[in-house]
RNA sequence: GCCCGGGUGGCGAAACAGGCAGACGCAGCAGACUUAAAAUCUGCUGGCCCGAAAGGGCCGUGCGGGUUCGAGUCCCGCCCCGGGCACCA
């Protein structure tokens, strides 16, 4: 039969369309197959899908083919991450009308993450443009309001001039918006929707102990860091003005070398104690500390005149004002104790403030005041710290704890980081808000029969800060649901991240017009089996997410504490030394590669760049290697597949590949089982090429046969195009990816014989060939007699002889 | 500063329990086919040295030590690169 060119692009549009008419890569209904949930982190509908997007496809498709080969029930719904309209956008949804421009763009979107997962599952595609989408977004906020878990508060927030809109902490990247990595964020206090996360800081840490195996430890790491618990004590000082300061504290045992206290220059109490020119110092401080890098800013502050007493010691310490001492952690003032924190020791010595040690390390002495060059943070044991000397630090803080909180001046405390997520938004983009302000009744819930409360269609993109929506008189003016008057509909939308933190419920039950998704459904799918995407999304996306689960598990909704329980994060595509983004105009555009080489190449060439986990440098050249390799198999199999149709024989040819072709089976099963390092799976599949090309002549029909019927199969579930036509060639029906996984046989991939190095001190000087399992003194005396080792051993005394069977033979002579 | 990764040919990489360093691919060189080119097929390709050749020797996994018959792999101490966190009291 003779060759035929290999031509991707009828071959890929030819299975493109059969598959889209088949449903033959859903998940079964009533399976008997154990279920296995897949799925990617993918950006939907923004943006170019780009090379790095295809990484995330190219391992999700692959392990979610593999799987269902394996004998599971996969679910593989299109993954994707819904980050809404990017900003710069704005302009050109203003000119189009805004929805028929999104649902373009995601028609666009689809053909292309159709064109690479051919496993996607297209009818649980869902949107978050979609007005579905929206209820469901509102039930969730007004759930969450009956709950007190939304609120309404003003407060200072981040804001990006570019985008014109609120930004959450997560979302501020070194001062600067992730979006605009250039732009610094400002501070506006603004009156703004919160999500109170912090309600379940506790659990998302506690919780992580779950996921530890399951989750990259850098993942878990961050996370950690983000939330950010530590455990202190609260403790008043009393100011001379009677009132009382609160300061937080890990180190209460360090109090008796607490030689001042020092307020957030926006502490609410500074007002008070300052004088007109100290509020303007003050104000500058705050002022001046806006949009810089906290870390460079030099440790300034000012004595406000006041002294505030100790009540461990009784001591009175002057309070001072410091630009270090941050308002939005802990109670926004501390007592500094420079003989034990590096910060304060800092501080203080600047300003010549006393520098007291009062805990000596436990195997040595107490330093000297004034003699310490810097601080000593560690546990050690108290000194000079009254009726409290003599004790370990650990213990003096557990007492010193139950003391405050006997005596009412304080107590232990548990502080966070995190800060709750502020969701409003003032973009046009994103879920309404669904609350009506009516002056009489207050902040009143949209009724649930009322969703969704849509977006106006015309909008006019004003980028002034305020929500496009409040210029739309018909949006805005409405009747309050509660007493009927004339009201205000809320005017700003919602983050995007909240769709993201929950869509990969809805795959489960896409249609569902009742609630968000039938419990039932959950608890068969969830939690997910693997989630597979970019390390970028670990304390934003996959945080949210985290918490929505756990809100959504006390709503009753599901049964499961959290979403994933695997989850596996690829590597970025670096371009020209920068990570690929639309802002720096490095992108290599998926659909370029695919209508030149054709998806499958695209796919299978990200793969061999590198392990999966690893950063790739991309280039181009490369391409046309994996190009090569598939056409060397596509003509190979189309020449061959009449000989394979009849044949007969055997031979050593035969022996030869199909021996290459049970070890590619096993190699690749094994990638698939561990460590997902698909290059090295790539590369043994070029391996058997070669071999098959140069046995080729010489094979038999049934060895071609099976060679080439189980390459389709191991070629699957990396590049599913080509692996179909070649089962076509071969004259079988159905998808080659609903056919069970390929067997190895563990006696054909079999060497004959063992390949025996030879060393000599360690050197490597001979080898010969031996069948397995030869004794050990037989591979002695075969080593010793070889001819290449003669002159190197003789006449020197042989010390030693190390055997390992089947591999080498090491002779240590002197 | 702290916490994670990582450093192997001209390049991407492989070596998964301490046992042949550089599989596989790119780029390069040579040959076959061709009037020619492309495509395709075949071979060579870490560095240095000896040799006409066959062949042989030495060096080589960021640097310095160590353990071991044997180290890219394990231990100790450094250097460099990437990522995350960073006045969090």
């Amino acid at each position: 039969m003779p060759e035929k060119p290999y031509d991707h692009n009828q071959i890929e549009l030819k299975w493109h369309r059969q598959w889209q008419d088949a449903a033959l890569y859903k998940a079964e209904e009533n399976s008997t197959r154990p279920k296995y949930y897949v799925l990617e982190m993918l950006p939907y509908p923004s943006g170019t899908l780009h090379i790095g997007h295809i990484r995330n496809y190219a391992i999700g498709d692959a392990l979610a083919r593999y799987k269902w080969m394996r004998g599971f029930n996969v679910l593989h719904p299109m993954g994707w991450d819904a980050f809404g309209l990017p900003a710069e956008n704005a302009a050109i949804a203003n000119r189009r009308p805004p929805r028929e421009w999104t649902l373009q763009n995601i028609e666009a979107m689809k053909r292309t993450h159709r064109r690479f997962a051919f496993s996607y599952d297209w009818d649980r595609e869902i949107s978050t443009c979609e007005p579905e989408y929206y209820r469901w977004n509102q039930w969730f906020f007004l759930r969450m309001l009956e709950r007190g878990l939304a609120y309404r508060k003003k407060a200072l927030v981040n804001w990006c001039p570019k985008c014109a809109t609120v930004l959450a902490n997560e979302q501020v990247v070194e001062g600067c918006c992730w979006r605009h990595e250039s732009t610094p964020v400002e501070q506006r206090a603004l009156e703004q929707w919160f999500l109170r996360i912090t309600r379940y800081a506790d659990e998302l840490l506690a919780d992580m102990e779950k996921l530890e195996g399951g989750w990259p430890e850098r993942v878990l790491a961050m996370q950690r860091n983000w939330i950010g618990r530590s455990e202190g004590t609260e403790v008043d000082f009393r100011l001379d003005t009677g009132e009382p300061v609160r300061v937080f504290t890990t180190r209460v045992d360090t109090i008796y070398g607490a030689t001042c206290v020092i307020l957030a220059p926006e502490h609410p109490l500074a007002e008070g104690l300052l004088d007109e020119a100290g509020r303007a110092r003050a104000k500058a401080m705050v002022d001046a500390r806006a949009n810089r890098d906290p870390g460079d800013i030099e440790k300034e502050g000012f004595f406000t005149g006041h002294y505030a007493t100790n009540p461990y010691s009784g001591e009175q310490v002057p309070v001072w004002i410091g630009n270090f001492v941050l308002i939005g952690y802990g109670t926004g003032a501390i007592m500094a104790v420079p003989a034990h924190d590096e910060r304060d020791f800092e501080f203080c010595t600047k300003y010549g403030i006393p520098i007291r040690p009062v805990i000596r390390p436990v195997d040595g002495e107490l330093a000297r005041e004034g003699h310490l060059e810097t601080a000593f943070t560690e546990d050690g044991v108290m000194e000079n710290s009254g009726e409290w000397s003599g004790l370990p630090s650990a213990e003096g803080r557990r007492r010193m704890s139950e003391k405050a909180e006997r005596e009412g001046f304080g107590k232990a405390a548990v502080t966070f980081r995190i800060k709750d997520w502020g969701i409003s938004r003032q973009r046009y983009w994103g879920t309404p808000i669904p609350v009506i302000h009516c002056e009489r009744c207050g902040v009143v819930p949209v009724p649930d029969e009322q969703l969704p409360v849509l977006l106006p269609l015309d909008v006019n993109i004003t980028g002034t800060g305020r929500s496009p929506l409040a210029e739309v008189p018909e949006f805005v003016n409405v009747s309050c649901p509660r007493c009927g008057g004339a009201a205000r509909r809320e005017t700003d939308t919602m983050d995007t991240f909240v769709d993201s933190s929950w869509y990969f419920y809805r795959y489960c039950d896409p249609q569902n017009d009742r609630l968000p998704f039938d419990p039932a459904k959950i608890d068969y799918w969830f939690p997910i089996d693997q989630y597979i995407g970019g390390v970028e999304h670990a304390i934003l996306h996959l945080i949210y997410s985290r918490f929505f689960t756990k809100v959504m598990r006390d709503l009753g909704l599901v049964k499961n504490d959290e979403p994933a329980t695997r989850l596996f994060t690829q590597g970025m595509v670096i371009a020209e030394g920068a990570k690929m983004s639309k802002s720096k105009g490095n992108v290599v555009a998926a659909d370029m590669l695919a209508d030149k080489f054709g998806a499958d190449t695209a796919r299978l060439f990200i793969l061999f760049a590198g392990p999966p986990e690893k950063e790739v440098d991309w280039r181009n050249e490369g391409a046309e290697g994996i190009y090569r390799t598939l056409g060397r198999i596509y003509r190979f199999a189309t020449r061959n597949a009449g000989r394979a149709r009849e044949g007969a024989g055997g031979g050593e040819s035969d022996r030869k590949v199909l021996r290459k072709l049970h070890q590619a089976i096993r190699k690749i099963t094994e990638d698939f089982e561990s460590r997902w390092h698909f290059n090295t799976s790539i590369a043994t599949i070029m391996e058997l090429v070669n071999v098959m090309y140069a046995e080729e002549a010489r094979l038999s029909g049934a060895a071609l046969a099976e060679v080439l019927e189980k390459l389709a199969l191991l070629l699957g579930p990396f590049a599913p195009y080509l692996a179909q036509e070649i089962w076509d060639e071969l004259g079988h029906t159905g998808p080659v990816f609903r056919q069970p996984w390929p067997a190895y046989d563990p006696e054909m991939a079999k060497e004959d014989e063992a390949e025996i190095v030879v060393q000599v001190n360690g050197k490597l000087r001979s080898r010969f060939h031996a069948v397995f399992g030869t004794p050990k003194e037989d591979l002695e005396c075969r080593a010793l007699a070889d001819e290449k080792i003669q002159p190197l051993v003789s006449g020197k005394q042989i010390v030693k002889v190390i055997v390992v069977p089947d591999r080498i033979v090491n002779i240590v002579v002197r």
